[in-house]
DNA sequence: TCTTAGCACTTGTACTATGGGAGTGCTAAA
DNA sequence: TTTAGCACTCCCATAGTACAAGTGCTAAGA
């Protein structure tokens, strides 16, 4: 556990303030000028070097300014940051955009994703509140023509997946008919994940009552219900990226945007959500290609309805303070926003 | 209408094919040593000169190699460029990727831009095969839950376009189901343009005999037909751009992204399909954005299912004779594969 | 008349000084 | 403990230089 006096705390925060908002080190003279007692450069020289000495700050060449360290920024967000009160007009952005008559809440959700990477032009991940455990509440097949049936998988979250298909005529529709009937009466209701056990299990035997050669029927319904399953959230301002990114590496931008588009592999960065909004910065997140950047994530309470994620990826070099201000302000706005959605269609 | 003479549409050749495979502009003395007959440097310069007076080569700087202009470039593609043949491997590739057992059509096209870009590391669109008109073949609307309700289109085409949305409770199934049916006996067999003026004009007052506020169901039924009168497509290798786009320049490309969201707009860009294998160049497209690339546009015909058209983005600066000829031959597998496809699933 | 050797000239590129600016660590005095 | 002073380091912008590649032009040769 690092303890740094109030100077040395101050020094810290002017660096990192500094850092992020201009992008070069900084020297002793300019921190030596705005510090609100009055020192001179040679002590926050003095200073400069224990906070050095710390891991906190270090330096680009031997005769540099100093730039914070990823253990620098993190001490700073964990002691230091002061989050930015957030400004009135933005607030007044993000009511105007979450207000309109949505009428799905993936709609809201992904607007949230929009609205928050334009704010920061940084890029922004939305995550719709879900329970830990969804249940199936319904499958259908629908017929739309002589070939085409679209299948249709509901769950009790009001998720709602849906793909269609061609049938080869081998199958009528009364045996297709059965084979719903058998999967909404003895799978409905069970979460997911047993629903997926299940398909692997029991199903396939029950199932070959009625079917001939059940493979092709299994395997549309697994894959809607995979869909189903899947975590999957919402990216905004993706072309963001290009701005913060100073790598002018194609390919890393590349892993960066492939990593986006994997669903599975995102999750792993958001990791585990806990109550507060949390940062990660740099190497911190297991990542490697995200070595450069930090992540701010915050979760919020949709009342009964679970618990929701809003992330923020940028450069590490981020104005921290606003920007922790306003992902905690928006998560209030979209919490509220969403219980409000909640209560008018609920009951 | 410019003639030259055998030599120098010798010269000319040479230079794109120099030029596109080095992206160095070419000098005479490499220029003389590589043409087939015996010729100086000297010899050279003054076709070159003349070349230049024609407008189709230009120097990057008074004393530099030559590059081809637009107007080159259009010369040599009109008059010059022999396609090359394709690898065997490539055919290869193409084939193998194509076989396998597609549920849905959308999946082949959407794997022929990606093979597509695969193979070129440039952007491919595809696009599919279409009737000028295609007609509202049916119309459902299928109940989820307590309050959800799913909308479905069908095309005679056998496109399908779904949307979930929520209704209030003031509208009873009995209802929905009236309108429903009033919509399948006037619409169904419409085109959907002829679908989409109905919608604005006599509908509304039919459906106000079943409905008290037919505003919501009607902007769900307009929101679909939409949906899937729009023309879309698949784009294959986004990020395949960041490579060959040499403007470091993010405003640039950003725009460029969004223009290939745009279907709208990339619509315009691909223009009249026409029979042939169709070039344009740098300039000669209408949007300024792109005055860096060109692009190869193929179309195919899938039998009586209409025609479709596949089409590759990259830099005005591409090896031509390579790019057609893969195209070309891409153009008559996807063709081939979809025959085969609706031979299949049609009758 | 066409081709070509020769030559002066232009430009981009890579490399090398050069000086100034910003910043540092250290020392010694307050 | 703080601070003035100073030597030192490193980056960066600028200018100069040499060189390679290429050009246009001229004049002689086929």
């Amino acid at each position: 556990m690092i303890t740094l006096t109030d100077r040395q705390n101050m020094i810290l925060k002017a660096i990192v303030r500094d850092y992020t908002s201009s992008g070069v080190p900084v020297g002793s003279k300019a921190l030596a000028a705005q510090l609100p007692m009055h020192v001179s450069s040679a002590t926050v020289r003095n200073e400069m070097a224990a906070l050095e000495e710390l891991g906190l700050i270090a330096k680009t060449h031997s005769s540099s300014g100093r730039i914070p360290s990823v253990k620098g920024y993190r001490y700073y967000v964990d002691h230091l940051v002061q989050p930015d009160p957030i400004k009135a007009n933005d607030i007044d952005i993000i009511k105007s955009s979450l207000e309109g008559q949505f009428l799905k809440i993936d709609e809201i959700i992904e607007t949230s994703a929009k609205i928050l990477s334009n704010l920061t032009s940084y890029t922004a991940f939305s995550l719709k509140p879900e329970h830990k455990q969804s249940r199936l509440s319904g499958f259908r097949l629908v017929p739309l023509g002589k070939r085409q049936v679209m299948a249709v998988l509901v769950t009790d979250n009001g998720d709602v997946e849906s793909q269609t298909f061609n049938i080869t005529s081998k199958i009528t529709s009364d045996q297709l008919e059965a084979v719903v009937r058998l999967i909404n009466d003895q799978l409905v209701g069970k979460p997911l994940d047993e629903v997926l056990t299940a398909l692997k299990s029991d199903i396939p035997m029950q199932v070959a009552h009625y079917l001939q050669q059940p493979e092709g029927f299994l395997k549309i319904f697994g894959d809607v219900l995979t869909k189903a399953a899947q975590e999957r959230f919402y990216v905004g301002g993706r072309l963001n990226l290009l701005n913060f990114s100073d790598s002018n590496d194609v390919d890393e931008l590349k892993s960066l945007y492939t990593l986006m588009d994997h669903s599975d592999d995102m999750a792993d960065v958001l990791g585990q959500p806990t109550d507060h909004i949390q940062v990660k910065i740099g190497s911190e997140m297991t990542n490697d290609i995200l070595k450069d950047y930090s992540l701010i994530t915050a979760t919020y309470d949709a009342g009964n309805h679970g618990t929701g994620v809003i992330a923020l990826l940028g450069p590490t070099r981020m104005p921290y303070s606003r920007m922790i201000g306003l992902v905690g302000a928006f998560r209030q706005e979209l919490a509220q926003r969403l219980i409000d959605y909640y209560r008018y269609f609920d009951q």
